[in-house]
RNA sequence: GCCGAUGUAGCGUAGUGGUAGCGCAAUCCCUUGGUAAGGGAUAGGUCGUGAGUUCGAUUCUCACCAUCGGCACCA
């Protein structure tokens, strides 16, 4: 036995033992947990001194219990709870007996787990359970789950044919017609809306000589990480890049800046590559190769403020306008390996903290957790289904410009260095796809939609009108499919349903006739008669993307 | 990377120590039908990869690869 915490919705208890569990022991120990319950166990509670603690679960053979005990603070007493001759360490409180715990728990899953949550210590077996007050909420629970399997955006992926993956690109996403459609959309209402706050989009390599990263400090601890492209032809080492900034300080570098410049903003939709642990890889989510909506803002300390808080302003309008209107906000400041005094710090948190709050954002503090190079705000959005992501990130980095020999020119006619900010509104636009799926379920606000409009014909003899109406459909902008299949209505009804489709347009002989549309929306039950252009103009109208709007 | 599970046609699945079924999709034919599956026919897999056991393996064993659930990691 050693560790076994509430958890949210839930509990869990990690076990060192030889053998793991398996999917069948699941069953097996819920029989025996409704047993104990069964029994109505009456629960004791004592209170010992923890050396004592300590000796006695060592003295039954309890040596990670009796390590957990160790490392409470000497002197302190320790809470033991029994039910009937069993006892454990816990803080409690617990209920009078076994049987007021119910019948509404449920063992989820069983996993290989570290000891104290460190990679280097022995790995233990944890099962996982949850549970609640009664059935009702168990069921409710469990029914979420399984709301949550069905926006599954792998799932989703193949059901609307945006994207695959296979063997042969591990961590690397294919992206259909569809999915392409849905990147691009997203990409250019990004690039829209740093093109308003003053961004200059670029496009740096991809490969670099491994010295570089050397010099960023990126080879040191993250060469591991990293692809390297050799040549036999080339005694260099090159690097696939893992990050844009090195790329963008060489940007930045080109000719003498002058403070007059300054902010200067640089953005690319940067593609990046990682060779994340196999275990890490997760559909579109964590890949190994991604693009991030990148931006450095080269400034003087003074400008860190303003910077920050359009950024937050920015980055808001931005989920906002993507269907995400719940976000936190995590500040983290300096860890303990560090670089940089401690005034440049005072200097850099300071303003963060300041600009954070001048954005109106209300945030926690996440000691400790910075960049080695500086202090981060990170964003988390909520989803339509309770669940957090994280996303966009601003870092003040003090460091990095430093290092590869960025400067300015002052207003004092000396040289110094800018001051950076890393910052990305989606992070990844991999990883933001896939949340943007899960978000919607894969029905997608007109905008965002890879087919905004399905055209359906009943009979044949409407085949030439569909045939105008899809462009003249597509004149006006719109994303559009068109379905002559020999098939009943019913069919394609239930076909563009289940695609998503947004808008479904069914022609017969009557609309070809008084040159009219049927429109059908989605997760809408019947349908309205338009005239064909009053459609147009009405689709096309609900189809421009949020900032255009 | 670690623990465990999984890997059968485009997708979803069944099944077996003696060379694989089903549904949807696809193709063709019939049907031209008004808002969530009209009917029929045909074609498509050698069962993740490699090795081993066996007279014989998709089925058993091992290794590898990938995926999935966690753990660890995430510049």
């Amino acid at each position: 036995m050693t560790i076994g915490p509430a958890i949210e919705d839930g509990f869990y208890y990690d076990f060192a033992r030889e053998t793991p569990f398996t999917p069948d022991d699941l069953p097996k120990i819920e029989d025996k947990m409704r047993e104990i319950i069964k029994a109505g166990l009456p629960t004791r509670r004592e209170v010992w001194p923890r050396d004592k603690a300590v000796e006695h679960f060592k003295g039954i053979g309890e040596a990670f219990k009796a390590e957990l005990i160790a490392s409470i603070p000497a002197g302190e007493d320790v809470s033991i709870y029994w039910h009937g001759d069993w006892h454990d360490l816990c803080r409690g409180p617990h209920f009078r007996t076994t049987a007021e715990i119910g019948d509404a728990f449920k063992l989820t899953k069983i996993s290989g787990a570290y000891w104290r949550g460190d990679a280097k210590n022995a790995q233990l077996q944890r099962i996982y359970g949850t549970a609640w007050r009664d059935k009702k909420e168990l069921d409710a629970y469990l029914t979420r789950m399984e709301e949550a399997e069905k926006r599954d955006h792998r799932k989703i992926g193949k059901e609307m044919d945006l994207f695959h993956m296979q063997e042969e690109a591990v961590g690397q996403v294919f992206w259909h017609p569809n999915g392409h459609t849905l990147w691009r959309t997203l990409e250019n209402y990004i690039r829209r809306r740093i093109g308003e706050a003053g961004y200059n989009e670029i496009k740096t390599p991809l490969l670099f000589d491994r010295k570089l990263w050397e010099q960023s400090g990126h080879w040191d601890t993250f060469h591991q990480n990293m692809f390297v492209a050799e040549v036999e032809d080339e005694s260099r080492t090159l690097a696939v890049k893992p990050m844009n900034c090195p790329g963008h300080i060489q940007v930045f570098k080109q000719g003498t800046k002058s403070y007059r410049e300054l902010p200067l903003r640089l953005a690319e939709f940067g593609s990046c590559h990682r060779y994340e642990p196999s275990g890490a890889l997760h559909g579109i989510m964590r890949v190994r190769g991604f693009v991030q909506d990148d931006a450095h803002i080269f400034c003087t300390h003074e400008q860190i403020t303003d910077e920050t808080k359009s950024f937050c302003e920015l980055l808001l309008r931005a989920y906002r306008d993507l269907g995400f209107d719940q976000v936190t906000v995590k500040l983290s400041t300096r860890p303990e390996k560090r670089i940089g005094s401690d005034a440049v710090w005072d200097l850099a948190e300071g303003a963060l903290e300041k600009a954070t709050r001048a954005a109106g954002l209300d945030f926690t503090f996440n000691h400790g957790e910075g960049a080695f190079y500086g202090p981060k705000i990170e964003f988390t959005l909520t989803d339509a289904i309770g669940r957090e992501w994280q996303c966009g990130t601003l870092q003040v980095d003090f460091n990095m410009p430093d290092r590869l020999g960025a400067t300015y020119i002052g207003e004092d006619g000396n040289k110094h260095p800018p001051v950076m900010l890393h910052r990305a509104i989606v992070g990844s636009m991999e990883r933001f796809i896939g949340v943007l799926i899960e978000h919607y379920a894969g029905k997608f606000p007109l905008w965002l939609a890879p087919v905004q409009v399905a055209v359906a014909t009943v009979v044949a003899d409407a085949d030439t009108y569909a045939a105008e109406v899809v462009a003249a459909l597509k004149a006006a902008g719109l994303r559009v499919v068109l379905d002559t299949e020999n098939q009943t209505v019913n069919y394609k009804v239930r076909q563009h349903s289940l695609a998503k489709t947004p808008n479904l347009l069914v022609l017969g002989r009557r609309e070809a006739e008084n040159r009219t549309v049927t429109l059908r929306k989605l997760g809408v039950e019947g349908q309205e008669s338009l005239a064909l252009e009053a459609a147009i103009s009405k689709l096309a109208a609900e189809a421009v993307p949020p900032d255009l709007r």
